[in-house]
DNA sequence: CTGTGGTGCCGGAACGTTCCGGCATGTCGG
DNA sequence: CCGACATGCCGGAACGTTCCGGCACCACAG
C-alpha cells in the first residue's frame, strides 16, 4: 500500500481497483485521517482560501453582515475558506478576492485591485481599472420604480439624501434619481452626506433640507438605517410621515420594518449577492467565466405605509 | 548565498552578519519576494489562521459585525488570518478558535468545542465543557446598575423581555434582573422570547405583557434593536415612553441613539471584546496564559432620555 | 508466439520553507 | 603554539501531499 495509491483512492483520481479503494477509505475513516491543507496547497500551488473585504462601516452593518455570510456560504459550497481582509495587513495569500462595495478612495481597495489576483466586486469599482468579475444590481432603475411609486402616491417635490459618489451604489442611486426627475420635469433636490455618516448627521441634513425647501413632499434616504431616525424628526417639525411627507429608504432593514410608520424601501438581498459574488469568483478561477464578466443580481422594492398616504 | 542564509536574514534568526542581512533584504525587496505561506505552515505545523464563529442572527448584526472586526484586528496584530466558520463545513484547519456567544443548542458550536483546538469564547459556553479561555463581561452587575438607575428614576414595577437561557449573556441578564428584584423586594416580571426573535415578535411580547400587567412602569429589553420598535407601540397604547413608562435596552446600537426618545442602554463595546478574545487566544497559543483563563471585558451603562423622566 | 493496449499499483521527485548539524575562519587566553 | 569558543555561512533533510513515469500482469488480435 503506497502513499500514491492511498492518495489516489482518497481523491478518486488515478487507477485504483474498487476493492483497494474501499480498503483505503475504511482505513482512513478508522484512523481519523485528515489531509494536511498546507501540504496540499503547497503542492497544488493554491491556498484554498479567498479574501473578502467590505467597507468597515457599522451603519451598514446589517447589509454587510448578510453579505459576508453569503460569501462564506458560496465559498463553502466550493470547499473554500474565506478570510477577512481589513486594513493594515500585507496582501494576504489567497486565490482570489471578493470586494463588497469597493470605494474609490479606499487605499486598501486600491492595493487589492492591483494585487493581480482574480477579483470580483459587488457593484463596479468607481476608481481606475475594473475587476475580473462584477456582480451588480439595477439600482438606478429600481430608484426609478420607487420614484414612479412616490409620484403615483401624489408626490411632486421629491428630495434625496445620498452618500457622495465614492461608491458605485451611491452614484447609481444619485444618477437614477436625477434621471427620473429630468424625465418627469421635476427639479431634483439632492443633499449628499459622507458614506459612513452617522444617523444624526443624516438627520441634520434632512432638517436643513426641509428648512430650506419646505415644499418638499417626498424624501428618499440613501444611507442604511438613517431613514428610521427621520420619522421622529418630522413629527418634531409638525409633519406627518406617510401623509404630508412620503418617506423611503434605499436600503431595507429591520429598522425600516419597525419604524413608525414602516418605511418603504429597497430590499438589496445582500446574502444572495454574497453567494453570487463567490460563485462568479469560482467560475472565473475554474475558467467557466471569462474576465470582464458581469452578472445582474435582482433587488426589490418593498412598499410600506410610509408612502401609501393611506 | 544559500537559501538558509536568506531565510535566516529575512526572519532575523540564526547567525547572519549585518552586511549580508542588508543585501538579502534589498534583494528580496527588489524581486518582490513574498514567502509562501503554505510551505511555511507545512514546515512549522501551524496554519497561521484562527477560526471565528458567531451566531448567524441578523438582528444582532451590528454587535457581531463589530465583534468580528475586533477579532480580525487582534489577529492581524499577531500576523494571523481569520476565517469565518459557518455550518456545513468540515472542521477547518486552523490553530485556534474564537466563538462569539456560543449557544448551548448550536450543534456546530458543540462540534467546535470538542474539536480539541485551543478555544476562546466570548461569554461562557452554557453547554457541557468549557473553553480554554473565556472573555466575559459583568452583565448581571450592569443590569443591576441599570435597575438602580430605573429605580432612582421612580420605577417600582419593572419588567424584562429577554432571550431564553441558551446563551450565557441572556442567562446573565435574566439572572441579574431577578436578583436585583429579589434584593429590592420587587416581583420580577419576565417574558422570554427566542434568541433570534424578529422585532415584531418582541413587540408582540411587549404588548401582551403590558396588557396583562398594566401597572408595569419600566421595561428592559434584552434583544438588540428590539427596544427601538417599542416606542411606537407604547404611543399607540396611549403611553409615553420616558415618562409613564421607562424604557431601556441591554444592547446599545445606533437605533437606540436614534429612537424617539433615545433609549438608555448598555454599551457592550463589541469591537474591544473581539480584540480581547483574539489576544487571549494568542496568549494561550504562546503559553502566556494558562487553560482556564478568564478575562473581564468592561461594559458601560449609557443613560438617555427614555429613562430620565425629564 | 508476438505485439499492442489496458489495468493496478508504485517509487521518486517536487512544491518552498525551516531546522539541525557541521565546516571554515577568526580571536583569545593559557 | 595549541585548545576553546564564537561567528558566519551552508548542505541536507524534513514537513505531507500530488504528479509523472514506469513496472508487472493480463487479455486479445494478428
Amino acid at each position: 500500500m503506497s502513499k500514491t495509491t492511498a492518495s489516489d483512492a482518497l481523491r478518486g483520481s488515478g487507477r485504483v481497483s474498487a476493492e483497494t479503494k474501499a480498503r483505503v477509505l475504511a482505513a482512513a475513516a478508522a484512523l481519523g485521517y485528515v489531509p494536511n491543507g498546507s501540504a496540499r496547497h503547497l503542492r497544488r500551488a493554491s491556498t484554498g482560501t479567498i479574501g473578502l473585504h467590505v467597507p468597515e462601516v457599522l451603519t451598514r452593518s446589517v447589509y454587510y453582515m448578510a453579505f459576508v455570510f453569503g460569501v462564506v456560504q458560496g465559498a463553502a459550497d466550493n470547499d473554500y475558506d474565506v478570510t477577512l481582509i481589513t486594513s493594515g495587513r500585507r496582501t494576504p495569500r489567497v486565490d482570489g478576492l471578493v470586494l463588497g462595495d469597493p470605494m474609490a478612495d479606499d487605499p486598501l481597495v486600491a492595493r487589492l485591485m492591483s494585487a493581480g489576483l482574480p477579483t470580483v466586486t459587488c457593484e463596479r469599482f468607481p476608481g481606475a481599472g475594473q475587476a475580473d468579475g462584477v456582480v451588480l444590481s439595477q439600482h438606478a432603475e429600481t430608484v426609478g420604480a420607487l420614484m414612479d411609486h412616490l409620484s403615483a402616491s401624489g408626490a411632486s417635490r421629491p428630495a434625496l439624501i445620498v452618500a457622495g459618489d465614492a461608491s458605485d451604489w451611491a452614484a447609481a442611486v444619485h444618477g437614477g434619481f436625477r434621471d427620473w426627475c429630468a424625465r418627469h420635469g421635476m427639479e431634483p433636490q439632492v443633499r449628499t452626506v459622507p458614506f459612513d455618516a452617522p444617523a444624526d448627521e443624516v438627520r441634520r441634513a434632512a432638517r436643513e433640507l426641509l428648512a430650506l425647501r419646505p415644499e418638499i413632499d417626498a424624501l428618499v434616504c440613501g444611507p442604511a438605517g438613517a431613514a428610521a431616525g427621520i420619522g421622529p424628526l418630522l413629527r418634531e417639525e409638525g409633519r406627518t410621515p406617510g401623509r404630508d411627507l412620503l418617506l423611503a429608504s434605499c436600503v431595507d432593514s429591520q429598522a425600516m420594518q419597525l419604524a413608525d410608520p414602516p418605511i418603504t424601501s429597497i430590499d438589496l438581498r445582500p446574502r444572495e449577492a454574497g453567494v453570487r459574488c463567490a460563485e462568479l469568483l469560482f467560475d472565473l478561477l475554474a475558467g467557466r467565466a471569462r474576465p470582464g464578466a458581469e452578472r445582474v443580481h435582482p433587488i426589490e422594492l418593498i412598499v410600506r405605509d410610509s408612502t401609501r398616504r393611506a
